[in-house]
This record gives structure tokens, sequence and C-alpha cells, in this order.
DNA sequence: CGGTAAATTGAATCGTGTCAATGTAAGTGG
DNA sequence: CCACTTACATTGACACGATTCAATTTACCG
């Protein structure tokens, strides 16, 4: 986990699983303001003005596309501590909604002068983030990208054997590229090994480790 | 196409197909040096220090990631004025290799005080299109990858009827998650239908740009 | 030209998607 | 507190698109 010197992008859950206080990133840059997202409400839409950087204070945020018939993209989903909303030119090229009700701090571009070092750096890990995700889209079986998607959430999370999964069985298929039911058959597989536990629908438990990192690649 | 004044991504191929001197991005930043690579050189591997900032001058570049069992997945072709090889760290994550004879500019990162707005520019365009890309991988068949592939080359090449294809058609399955195999089938398909021509094995023609942007979504 | 690597084409297989039925958990009102 | 509703998830049977494996064919280069 970073230092507190540096960037905070990992959540910071307590052993209970209740949010703590989440480091304020960007330098000295403070938030207009904090708003609260009602579950499932939009948060921007592709196309509109870009005014700000957001970090999740606590719930989770998935970021997609859609193409003309409906077919969906998830490219990232944000946890808490995550930042997200860099965007290359004024308008957001994606939609953001969030999926639990969700409480997020908002960054005026307009106040950010100079781009500081944090912010670069911000956007360079989400870069490499999503270059990654091209490697599990492009060449990994279902199989292999739900087992890269729980190591991926659970290291976020803190690397706790019990991983939280704030998001629907779709948004897990339309960030892994794969349908709700190739998703739930390969769950299924996994909790018929052993591998995890399912103890309810937003949540698993991850039981042998090396056999999931085994998977993932 | 962009302006002067602003960052030149865009290759300058003149009429005969041969390239003009590209613009200098980076501000007032100079490359320390130009560097030739032969086909198939590798310009920097993954777990190298990142010095570099490249700009290709011209040829063509591959970056790509390597699974353990050698599936490979191709993230980005740079071309002519394209600018590559921004990392979250001090390390590559990725491979790049030159395609074609390339001649590539260097911009050393120590150079770099501050960032500059152009390099955060590039930056976020770059990880627009990876974003894009997940699209692409995630949720578009192998017609509608292929037809969003020579789109988006036409494009980078100023929109000309003739696409020039440095890259094999192993280097365009790897870059859309598809067999050559399958490329060469849509490729062929394609043709049947008089959609595009295919002049020589590193050329196409575009004979119906509505045909092919209907069928990229 | 002839040799070689790359690309194309064909046939069979496999993995994931599709469609349909069933199961389960959470929420509502009686 | 329990029936009822509703949305979501799971499971099964089948279809289809892409891969695999194999056989040609084509383009390129000495």
């Amino acid at each position: 986990m970073l230092a507190y010197t540096t960037i905070q992008m990992s959540p910071r859950l307590g052993s209970d699983g209740i949010d703590q206080p989440v480091p304020l990133p960007l330098g000295q840059a403070r938030p207009q303001q904090i708003l609260f997202f009602a579950p499932g409400s939009e948060i921007y839409a592709q196309g509109q003005k870009a005014r700000n950087i957001y970090q999740v204070e606590f719930g989770a945020v998935r970021v997609y596309r859609l193409l003309a018939d409906g077919r969906r993209q998830i490219s990232a989903f944000y946890l808490s501590g995550e930042v997200f909303g860099f965007e290359a030119d004024a308008n957001h090229h994606f939609f953001a909604e969030a999926i639990t009700g969700t409480s997020l701090r908002l960054f005026p571009r307009s106040k950010f002068g100079d781009i500081s070092q944090e912010l670069f750096s911000l956007t360079l890990r989400c870069l490499t983030r999503a270059q990654e995700h091209l490697l599990v889209l492009g060449r990994q079986t279902a199989a292999e990208r739900v087992a890269a998607f729980l190591l991926d959430l659970a290291e976020r999370q803190g690397g706790l054997e019990q991983v939280e999964l704030p998001m629907s069985r779709m948004d897990i298929g339309d960030y892994l590229g794969l349908t709700i039911e190739t998703v739930s058959r390969v769950f299924s597989k996994l909790k018929d090994k052993e591998i995890i536990a399912l103890p309810t629908l937003r949540s698993a438990e991850i039981k042998k480790w090396n056999a999931l990192q085994a998977m993932s690649e």
C-alpha cells in the first residue's frame, strides 16, 4: 500500500468493511464540493462538458460506453479513494454512473492552472490500467477474465479474503466482455472447486489464492 | 486535421505516400537523438528503465504485452508523427518493436522538469484511444473489429482511399484479439463485397466508406 | 525463375452466446 | 410475520462465431 506522502489510490476499508476517511489527492487543490449520488444515478454523460475530476469518498462507480444497438463496455470501476474523470478534450467521451450510493469529491478542472505531478501520475496509472485490461479482453478466456477480475478487486480492497462486489453480474459481464450467464457459470465452477465462496450475491471469499492466480494467466 | 499551433499527432503523408517532415512535439523540448530501428528490432522491453518518450519520424511501431504461454496483445500501433512510451513509473510495462524500418526521435524523460501541457495532452489522447479500443475488444465481432481498424488507420493516414498496412496479419490479429485466419477471412469477405480492394498484402483501398462505417458499429 | 515465408481457404471443434426455464434474495403491503 | 411481487442470478439445451488444424495458394526476394 502506498505511503501517505504519495498519492492514495487504494480504498481504505476498516476490518468491519466501513470506509475510512480518504486522503485528498491532487496536492494542495481543495474539492469545491462533495456530492452524493443515489444508486444508478448519472454522474456525467458522454458529450457533456467535462468540468471536474472526481474522487470516490465511498461507494462505487462504473465508467462505460455504448454501441448503437445497446451493447455496453464498462471501461473501469472506481472504488473508495480512487480518482476518475480524465478527458482528452473539453467533453466527456464516456458515461459515469454511481453503482451503489456514492459520495464524490469534485475537483474543478478550471482550478488546475499548472498540471501537477500528481494529476499526471494519476492519469498515467489510469492509462496503464486500461492497457492491462486490453490484454484481458483481447486474449483471455472467460475463466481467466473472472479470475483476474476477482484478484484485482481483492487487491484494491486491501488484499483481504472477503471481496465486496458492489456491481451486478451484468456490470461484471460488461466489464469483462462476457454475458451474465457466462460470468455466472464461471462463478459457479469456481465455487464447485472451492476456489471461492459466495456468501451473498454481492460478496466473494477467496479460498485458494494460488489457484486463482494460476488461472488468471 | 490539427492546426500547426497545436500538437501534431497525425502522420503527414504526401500524395505519393512519402512521409513529410514531422513537427516536433513537447514544446521547446529538443530530442537528444534520432535513432533508426531495423524491421522487427526491439525499441524497449517490459521491465526496462523507461528513459525516453519517442516520436515516430517514419516507419511503424507495435507496443504489446505477452502472456506466459505466448499469447500476445498489441495495445497500439504508432505511425509517423505519433508519440509513445508514456509509463506510470520508472519502468516499461510493455514491449515496443519497430515493424518496418523506423526512425525515432528520443525525448529523454529526465529533461521534463515540469510536465508540459502538451505532454499531458498527448497522454490523455493515448488514454482515450486505449479506452476506445476496450470497446472494440470487449463488444465487437470480428467483422466490426476489422472495419474499425481499417477506418482508424485510414483516418490516421489522412483519410485517403489508399491505406498502408505496415503490419502483418498476425500483428493485426494480435491487435484485434483475433487469429490471423479470422482476419484473413474478414479481409476476403470485404474484398468479395467490393467494400475494399487489396492491391498488395501491405495495402488496402477503401471503396465503400459508408459500408465500412456501418459495419464498424 | 525458384525458394520460402506469409496469407488464404476449408473442415472440424470448441467456447461463449442465446433463449428459455427455474431459483433466490430483497422489498412491499396486508 | 407471511404471501406476493419483482429484479437478479443460476442452470440447461442448443446455436453460432471464432479457433484450431491442415492443405494450398500467393506474394515477395534473392
